[in-house]
DNA sequence: TCAAAACTAGACTGACAAGTATAAAAATAT
DNA sequence: ATATTTTTATACTTGTCAGTCTAGTTTTGA
């Protein structure tokens, strides 16, 4: 029943159930939500969700897991772009960090990181997914471009990890409040002001 | 039926009441929690509860609201260490910063942000209740103390509340992922290296 | 002391939702 | 074409839980 086995018609509705589950989890909280609104959302029988994932608690989980790889996709191709161009660094970190900003702000990464909050106390494993899954592989890919910059000169660091840790903080932290936790949209110049400050605050401690 | 003409007897069941809501709720999630439960924890009868409370959602907001009243006097006492000494202005910040950082990481305080998320999407005006008691007004008086500080020439800033968001940023942005959310307790070393290394990248930044 | 208010234990109702069952229809494979 | 798998609609079972009710007990205030 896995990807490339399966019926291609099969994993279509699958999908659908997926992103169908994902986004009512989201908006009125798992145990708010039916199994027969999920159906109905994805355009599917209540049957058929049982007969792709057995049970409400392993489609959370899969729902999660398919959002949490979405994420990580996203914020790996803002990364990406964080190359060594022989310019000025500073206009390369505002535009990734805005980057990375706006895979923050966007409405099923707050939505994900409820479900995380939410179910975590009664379903523990889900740190596991995306935990290690999601969060520790950015981190790492980040510290790695950070460590080159380094190397090349451009920054002034010993510990890549405590540095991608106070670059990421910088970015995410003021978005919470600011977003209220996800109930408000941010206009984008808000967004490239708190990059541009972030950054500012990061050159300061980090740039040569 | 408030503080001061409610018997005294009855405050004393009111606060076991919240005092187990709170705690039942954190560990278990809202929805997952009977009323039976609580009344249980909090050693009453079910029907006190509801004589009190009325239902099980007005529990739960006045339960977090207690909560974030709590946690909002902690955070205030930490500030409040915050004062210019004429000596180094680093330990101090290093201190206060550790003392926040013991403050978010306290069990009641991730209990506190978890039910926040968890129930945002269905109860929205709880923002209302954290963000506006709770989370601003520590801002406001942090940033009271920096630009206080500012205006001594002990630091280099023009817009306090921008130095707060990033100094709290700091502090607490590491946090999330060290404490695997709240799932794993910090050492007391690990701590104070968190704010050390926080406050000198503030420094750089907002020192003179 | 005595009346009013608060509390208790327990049973009860009614709604809602997870998961199953069935039989027929649609899609798919060989 | 036909056998197999998947899907659908619908009805059903079952357990849970919010909130109510009752009748008796304790606490409190004056």
């Amino acid at each position: 029943m896995d990807a490339t086995t399966a019926p291609r018609g099969r994993m279509v509705k699958r999908q659908a159930i997926l992103a169908a589950a994902f986004g009512e989890f989201a908006a009125r909280g798992y145990a708010q939500t039916g199994v027969d609104e999920v159906a109905a959302a994805a355009g599917v029988a209540k049957a058929t969700v049982y007969n792709h994932f057995g049970d409400k608690e392993t489609l959370l989980r899969e729902a999660i897991a398919a959002s949490a790889e979405a994420a990580t996709a996203k914020n790996l191709a803002a990364i990406e772009r964080l190359v060594d161009t022989g310019g000025d660094l500073r206009p390369i970190l505002e535009d990734v960090g805005l980057r990375l900003i706006q895979c923050y702000c966007d409405d099923d990464s707050w939505a994900l990181r409820r479900l995380l909050y939410a179910e975590l106390a009664h379903l523990p494993d889900l740190l596991e997914i995306v935990q290690v899954q999601a969060a520790e592989r950015v981190q790492r890919v980040l510290a790695d471009r950070l460590a080159r910059l380094a190397l090349a000169g451009h920054l002034r660091l010993t510990d890549p990890d405590a540095a991608v840790e106070h670059l990421s903080a910088l970015l995410t932290g003021p978005l919470e409040a600011r977003a209220r936790w996800g109930t408000r949209r941010l206009p984008a110049k808000e967004m490239r002001q708190i990059a541009a400050a972030a950054i500012d605050v990061f050159l300061h401690a980090y740039g040569t």
